[in-house]
DNA sequence: CAAATATATCACCTATTTGCGATAAACAAG
DNA sequence: CTTGTTTATCGCAAATAGGTGATATATTTG
């Protein structure tokens, strides 16, 4: 089991780089949508947006059985990941869709498939 | 700033539900198959496979500069959510997309963005 | 100013992800 | 059976994600 032949191996088989990697940035992207919509709760809030076209967090508090600050995290990545932005009716903050990079994201993902 | 207004609300903001919750089958699904998409590196080695149609692991260790078990891991969540398939060629291992799930996670991004 | 309302953020905990080196496993060839 | 080749898996550490209750912030209204 711990033959030369391992031995030899075990180098060739080390660690490549320290780096971070550099990706395309179309990959990158992709990925940053992805990940933004790798969660069943925030596939969720879109599709409720899609529909209503805007809505207020406590909206979305009421839907899901979730707390209120767990929504508000939610709401928070799918901003930062330009998905969704929020307009200011105070004492309520208004979600929408961002058009713009929703856009984008529609044509990464339809040119990612082919 | 601890007043009774506050006592009263903190109460109403508190935990809604321990239940996990129930996703449409379709959600679930879709957030699946983004989450897997939710890397670079995989979507890197996802674009690398439809080039290529097909290639074992140690093409993809060379192509990108990663440990051999990072890569392996990385195939193995993209095989987990069902988008490539690996098929035995002693002693490698060749991968291809899986057609079937990718054409299902194709319709499933599509209608969701309109 | 005080109270109410709506939302965000903090501190905390647990679970998952990402990466690595080391090792195991499977098989071909000598 | 030993060696070499290729890939998977284990064990670990660091980082990130997901959820919560408590608290902060901002604004309207009395």
């Amino acid at each position: 089991m711990f033959t030369i032949s391992y031995r030899i191996f075990a180098i060739r088989n080390m660690k490549r780089s320290l780096e971070t990697i550099e990706y395309k940035k179309d990959t990158e992207a992709l990925a940053k949508f992805a990940k933004a919509l790798g969660h069943p709760t925030r596939i969720a809030i879109l599709k409720h947006l899609e529909n209503q076209s805007c809505c207020f967090t406590g909206d979305l508090v009421e839907v899901f059985p979730l707390a209120q600050s767990t929504v508000s995290q939610h709401l928070k990545e799918l901003k930062n990941a330009g998905l969704i932005q929020g307009e200011l009716k105070p004492p309520k903050i208004k979600y929408c869709i961002n058009q713009e990079n929703w856009n984008i994201a529609k044509d990464l993902f339809q040119s990612f498939f082919d």
